[in-house]
DNA sequence: CTCATTCTACGAAGGACATCGTAGTTTGAC
DNA sequence: GTCAAACTACGATGTCCTTCGTAGAATGAG
């Protein structure tokens, strides 16, 4: 993992990518919310601070979704000053199961289009 | 209830296509026996009764885990005799999120090939 | 009709999950 | 040091999920 110095040193546990199953990371993206927040952090952004997303929920349930997304292995969580940073695990994610995020992506932007359209 | 309509043929309820939620089939397929079921299913040998697969939980638990999936649009399920075929509903799944599923079972063969391989 | 086979329905128990509120920790700024 | 911002930990609650056992219905064969 070797983090870069990190000011302050919080670490977070995160599955290395021989650990990440993909059932695991079904269930994980099996939740609207969660489902969301992968897409946004697929947008292109970059990192993204827990605050920066817009959900209908009490910051203690933004917090648990994300901690079910990192154990899963779907994306990594840096701590930077009061922030913590999300990124997509994008790299580990291709090597482990190679055009699977693209396809659940599509599906997801492809669904809500339809929906769009109803 | 009042009497079924089932004479000459029980008909089991499958949703339509534009029912089909990505959400529904990532949290039926997030489960390692549903998954396996799939991948049989997927397996090329077409259409197999529910006693043909060999799971290590009771019949009751069984009939269950084939509904989730029905209930979800992963696989149909139509009543020959005494048997229930089910099938797997590769066509819609195909027309609603091109490419979900292979990608989807290529990463369930690689990951178990990866177990397989420690 | 009787019977075995196959699947279902119902109820129950145990655990997991999503949600929240409150209290607390860490960090950076004043 | 004091304070606000961001996030976490803990406990609680209601719901859903998985599992099972038992009893029962539909079908086809004898």
């Amino acid at each position: 993992m070797t983090a870069p110095p990190a000011a302050g040193g919080r670490t977070l546990a995160h599955p290395a990518p021989e650990d990440i199953r993909l059932e695991d990371v079904l269930h994980a993206l099996s939740d609207p919310l969660r489902l969301g927040i992968v897409r946004d952090l697929a947008g292109g952004r970059g990192e993204l601070a827990c605050s920066d997303f817009d959900v209908p929920v009490t910051k203690s349930t933004t917090t648990h979704h994300f901690r079910v997304l990192r154990e899963a292995g779907v994306i990594r969580q840096v701590y930077r000053g009061t922030a913590k940073m999300n990124g997509l695990r994008r790299d580990d994610l291709d090597a482990l199961f190679p055009g699977l995020l693209d396809s659940l992506l599509a599906a997801a932007a492809r669904q809500e289009e339809r929906r769009a359209h109803d």
